[in-house]
DNA sequence: TTGTATGCGTTATCAT
DNA sequence: ATGATAACGCATACAA
C-alpha cells in the first residue's frame, strides 16, 4: 500500500480560478491562446495548490514526448562523461534524456525496448555491442544515432571519432620526438580496436617504418597491458609503446617500471580515451581525447534535425580526435 | 514529424484474436481469468503483430508502477557501481529503476522532480547533498531511501556505511603494523568528511595516540592531497598518512614519490572507497570499500518493504565498511 | 471464462 | 479568449 496521496489535477486548478481545464492545458504548455490575466490567475492557483502536470497522462495525447533515451554503460567513464555532455545538449534544444543503464543484468536488447516503453522519440546507443542488424531493425522505426562505433546502415546516424587518426597523431607525436621503434598493444577484436591497429600500421607505413611496427595482441584491460610488456620484454623492448586504451597503457607502464624501467626515460607511453585516470597527476599519460562533448553536441544535433527538420537522409559524422601530450611520452634515448 | 508509425494497441490484437480487448489485458498481465487456451492464441497474436503494452496508457489506470527512482551522480565511479547493484536488486524485486542523472546543468533537486513526473513509487537518493529539509519535503510525499549520508529525519529510511568505523579499521590496521605517527587528510566540510574525521581522532585516542595525531584539511581531490603532504613535509612527515578518499591518497602518494620518498617504505598511505583506482596494480592502494553492493541490496529491500510490506517507521541501516590490505601500507622504517 | 462500461489526466479539435 | 468534448490505450469493477 504505497500511500499515495491524490495529485492535484488540472481539473482542480481549473475549479479553483473558476476556468475549464483546457484553458489550464494552454496556460501549463506556455501555449498561446489566453490572455495575460486569466495566465497569471491560473499560474498563480497551480503554485498555491502545488500542481505539476502529470507527464503520463500527457504523454497519452501529446503528438510529441520530446524525450531521447540514451543508453549507455555507465560503468564506462567515457560513457559517462558522454551522457553528462548529452543532458547539457539535449536540454538546450528543448529536449529530456531518459537514461538507460547498460549493466550485467540488463542487456543492450532490453535497455533499448524499456527505453522505447518510455516513448522516446529518438534513440542514442552509445557504444553500442548489439548485431548491426538489430540496431538497424531499431533505426527503422525511430531515428537512432549511433555514438562511438562504426557502422554504415541506411537510417542510421553516427557520431564517432576516427580513431585511425587519432592513433596517426599520437604516431607523428612519437615520430616527431625521435622514436623510430614502437609497438601498439591492441584491444582485440572488435571494430574499435580493428581501427586502432590500421591507423597504426598505415601511420608507421607512412614514415616508412613498416618494418619495425610491431602488433602485441591484448583487450583493453591492465592486465592485457602488463602481458603485452612481458612479451615485448622478451622479444626486445622498443622505445615507444602505444596502448589502445588507458587502461592498458597503465598496466603497460607498470609493468615495465616493475622491470626497472622507467617511464618516459627509457620507453615512452601512449593511451587512449583521455580519461580520468590519464589525466592524474600520478598517472600524467599521453592520451588521445575522443571529444566527448564534441560527440555529445553533434549527436543531439543529428536526433533533433530528424525529429524537428525532417531529415530522412542517413547521415554520419567522423571527428577529429585530438591528441594531449604528457608527461608519459618523450624523446628516446640514445 | 517524428515519423511514427502507430504502434498496435490491445485493440488490435483483440481483434485479430477475435475477443474483447479486457481479455487481452488479462493475459499480458499474466493475471488469472484466461483459459490456457486463449491465453495462447492472445499470446501468439501479440507475438505476430509485435504488440508491447503501452507502458504511458499502463500506468494511467494501474495502481502501481512498479518503478523506482534513482538519484545518482553517474560521473562518480562510486555511484555508477552502486546504480549497477541497484538495477540487479531491483529487477530480482520485481521493480524497474528510472535513473535520473545528477549533471552540472541537472541539480537535485530538478531530477527529483523528473523521477517524480515518471510516476516513481520510491525514491533513492544517492549521496545527496539537498538541504534535509527538502529531502524530508519529498520523503513526506513517497518512500524514499538515502543512501550513504547520515542524516535523521522522520519518514526517512537510511542505508550508509558506517564511515567512523571504516577508518578505525584501517587505523587499527596501521597501528598493528606499528604506526605510532599518523596523519589524516580530510575532504573538507560536510557530514562524511566530518564522519571520516572524528573517526581518525577516536581511534587514535583509543590507541592513546591523541598526541601524534594529525589532521590536515583537503577536500577530495588529487591536487588536496599533493598539498597535504607539501605541508607535512614541512612540519615534519608521519609515518603515515589516511586520507579521506582514494584520489586524494593518490595525490598524496605522487606528491611523496615526487619528493624522493616511496611508498610504503618510508611513508604508508590509505585511501577510502576502494575505486577502480584503488584496485589499480600499478596504484594498489590499501582502501577501504563501502560494500556498494550490500548497500544497493539494503536499499531496494528497505523501498520494497515500505511499498509491498507497508512499513510506515523509518528505518536506519549502518553497514560495516571493509578494510581492504594492499601495498601502499607496511610498517614504519625503524 | 468472457464481455461491457467507465474512468484515468491530459491534449487537441471545434465551437462560441 | 474561452469552453465543451472527443480521443488516447489501458485497467478494473461489474455483468453475463
Amino acid at each position: 500500500m504505497p500511500a499515495e496521496r491524490p495529485r492535484p489535477t488540472m481539473q482542480d486548478v481549473a475549479d479553483k480560478v473558476g476556468v475549464s481545464k483546457a484553458l489550464v492545458s494552454l496556460v501549463i504548455r506556455n501555449a498561446p491562446g489566453a490572455s495575460a490575466e486569466t495566465r497569471k490567475r491560473v499560474l498563480d492557483a497551480a503554485e498555491e495548490i502545488g500542481y505539476r502536470v502529470n507527464r503520463t497522462a500527457a504523454l497519452m495525447t501529446a503528438k510529441r514526448s520530446h524525450l531521447i533515451g540514451v543508453m549507455a554503460k555507465i560503468s564506462s567513464g567515457f560513457h559517462a562523461e558522454i551522457v553528462e555532455d548529452l543532458v547539457a545538449a539535449a536540454d538546450r534544444a528543448g529536449y529530456e534524456i531518459v537514461l538507460g543503464a547498460v549493466t550485467p543484468t540488463h542487456d543492450e536488447a532490453r535497455v533499448v525496448e524499456t527505453l522505447r516503453d518510455f516513448r522516446c522519440e529518438g534513440l542514442l546507443l552509445i557504444g553500442p555491442e548489439l548485431p548491426a542488424r538489430e540496431i538497424e531493425a531499431v533505426a527503422a522505426t525511430m531515428p537512432t544515432v549511433v555514438i562511438g562505433r562504426r557502422i554504415t546502415e541506411p537510417n542510421l546516424d553516427v557520431v564517432r571519432s576516427a580513431d585511425g587518426r587519432g592513433i596517426a597523431s599520437a604516431v607523428d607525436h612519437l615520430v616527431g620526438l625521435g622514436h623510430r621503434d614502437i609497438a601498439h598493444v591492441d584491444g582485440g577484436t572488435g571494430t574499435i580496436s580493428a581501427d586502432r591497429r590500421t591507423g597504426f600500421l598505415r601511420a608507421m607505413r607512412r614514415h616508412g617504418m613498416s618494418d619495425s611496427a610491431r602488433v602485441v595482441s591484448g583487450d583493453f584491460t591492465e592486465a592485457a597491458g602488463m602481458r603485452a610488456v612481458s612479451e615485448l620484454l622478451d622479444a626486445g623492448l622498443p622505445t615507444a609503446i602505444m596502448c589502445a586504451n588507458d587502461y592498458s597503457a597503465i598496466g603497460a607502464m607498470d609493468r615495465l617500471r616493475r622491470a626497472g624501467f622507467s617511464v618516459p626515460e627509457h620507453v615512452s607511453i601512449t593511451g587512449y580515451d583521455n580519461s580520468l585516470l590519464a589525466r592524474l597527476g600520478s598517472i600524467d599519460l599521453t592520451s588521445v581525447s575522443q571529444q566527448p562533448q564534441e560527440q555529445a553536441d553533434r549527436a543531439i544535433e543529428a536526433v533533433v534535425e530528424r525529429l524537428d527538420g525532417g531529415r530522412t537522409e542517413p547521415r554520419s559524422t567522423v571527428l577529429a580526435p585530438a591528441l594531449v601530450v604528457r608527461g608519459s611520452t618523450a624523446g628516446p634515448r640514445r
